[in-house]
DNA sequence: GGTTTATATGTCAATAGTGACTTAGGAGAA
DNA sequence: TTCTCCTAAGTCACTATTGACATATAAACC
C-alpha cells in the first residue's frame, strides 16, 4: 500500500519530528518542545494539544490511553507509518526563507536616539544571556560527542540530526555574542558624547 | 510639557524606527520594511496600513495628504515628538528573548529519515541562497563604509544604528552559510550509505 | 497547615501575521 | 491591444500564537 501525502502545518512537522524519536504524551511533548527543539521551533501546550488532535485526525499519529494511579491518566502519542512517510518527504522539500524577527536588532536600529549608558546596559545584559545559552549548548555538544561519538557521524541516525540542529544553535549564539560584544565596543569607544 | 508613555506593538516600533529617519507614505514604508528592516522585522502592507492608523490614533505619528496628478494621492506620515520619545525609551528597555523559528533547522532535525541525495540538494541550495544574501549585505557594508565613513562611528547618528543592524545581518548570514556548508560536508563524507 | 511545584489535558479570547481581493490610473512591453 | 508592473491605500477571511483560565491529584517545601 502506498501512503497518501497529507499536508500539515510546520508545527505539525515539529511535533512529528519529536515523536519520530520516541512516543510521548502531550505534556511530555510540551517539555521536549521547550528543551530540545525550543530554540528553533517553540510552542506552548495550548497549541500542542489541538495540533495533536489534528494530526491524529489525519492519521499521522495514534495514541493509547495509559491509566495511572498516582498521576492523572495520559495519552501516549506515537507516530504512524504515514506520519514517518510524510515527515520524510517534507524534510527535503525546498524551504522558503521565513522572515526573521529579532527585537534586539530592531532596538539597535533605533539606538541612536537612546541614552548611551542605557544602551550599554542593554547590550551587556544581552551578551551575558547569549553567552549563557552558548555555554549550555556547548555542554550538550560535549556530552553528545562523548556519549554518541559514532552515531553523530551516521546520517541515518536521529542523533546525527539532533547534533546537526545543535550545531546551528551553537553557531547562532556565537554570532550573537560576537555582535553584542561589537555593539558594546562601539558604545564604549565612540567618538561623540 | 512631559510626554506620556504610550505603549504600542513591536511592529509599531519597527515603523517608528523607520519614520524617525524620514517621513514616508504607507506604500513607501512597506518598501523600506522589505529592503531595509526586512531581515530583522518583516511586515506586509496589510499589516502596515492599519498599524499606521493606530499609531496616528495614539499621537505617535501624524500625516499630511499629498495630492498628486500622475500618481494616486498619498498620505505622508511623520513621527511626532511623542513618537520619538516613546521609541527612545523602548529602545533600551530589556528585551525578552523571542522564540527563534527556523524551518530549515527543523528539517535538519528530521534529516535522518530522508534520502541523502535530496538532503544534499536542499542544503546546497540553502547555502547558495544565504551566500547570495551575505554578498548583498557585504555590498551595502562596503557602500556604507565608503559613503558614511565618519557617521557610522557616531553613536548618536542613525547611520551608526543602521550599520549596527547590518552587522548582525552579516554575522547571521555568515553563520548560516558555515552551518549549511558543515551539513553538506557531513552528508558527503558520511560513513553510512 | 498553607504554598508552591509537577503531572496531566484541555478551552477560550485576543492578538499577530498571511494571502487574496479590491479599486484606480498610467507606463511600458509583447 | 492586451498584459504586466508600478504607485497608492485599503479590506477581509483565515491561520498561527499567546496568555489566561479551568480542573484534579499528589508531593515537597516552609
Amino acid at each position: 500500500m502506498t501512503i497518501r501525502r497529507v499536508s500539515t502545518t510546520t508545527l505539525g512537522y515539529a511535533i512529528l519530528g519529536v515523536l519520530a524519536r520516541e512516543p510521548l504524551s502531550g505534556y511530555e511533548l510540551a517539555g521536549r518542545m521547550k528543551e530540545r527543539v525550543g530554540f528553533f521551533w517553540h510552542a506552548r501546550h495550548s497549541q500542542i494539544y489541538p495540533e495533536l488532535a489534528r494530526l491524529e485526525g489525519k492519521g499521522l499519529v495514534s495514541y493509547q490511553v495509559v491509566e495511572q494511579q498516582v498521576r492523572p491518566d495520559k495519552k501516549i502519542y506515537e507516530i504512524t507509518e504515514a506520519g514517518i512517510e510524510n515527515l520524510k518527504e517534507w524534510a527535503t522539500e525546498p524551504a522558503e526563507p521565513r522572515a526573521v524577527r529579532d527585537e534586539l536588532v530592531l532596538k539597535a536600529y533605533s539606538l541612536w536616539l537612546a541614552e548611551p549608558g542605557e544602551s550599554l546596559s542593554l547590550f551587556r545584559e544581552q551578551e551575558r544571556r547569549h553567552k549563557e545559552q552558548l555555554q549550555r549548548y556547548e555542554e550538550i555538544e560535549t556530552w553528545m560527542e562523548r556519549e554518541w561519538s559514532s552515531e553523530i557521524r551516521k546520517i541515518s541516525s536521529p542523533r546525527f540530526a539532533s547534533y546537526a540542529a545543535l550545531q546551528r544553535g551553537i553557531g547562532y549564539e556565537r554570532g550573537y555574542v560576537d555582535w553584542c560584544r561589537w555593539v558594546v565596543d562601539q558604545l564604549e569607544n565612540s567618538t561623540d558624547e
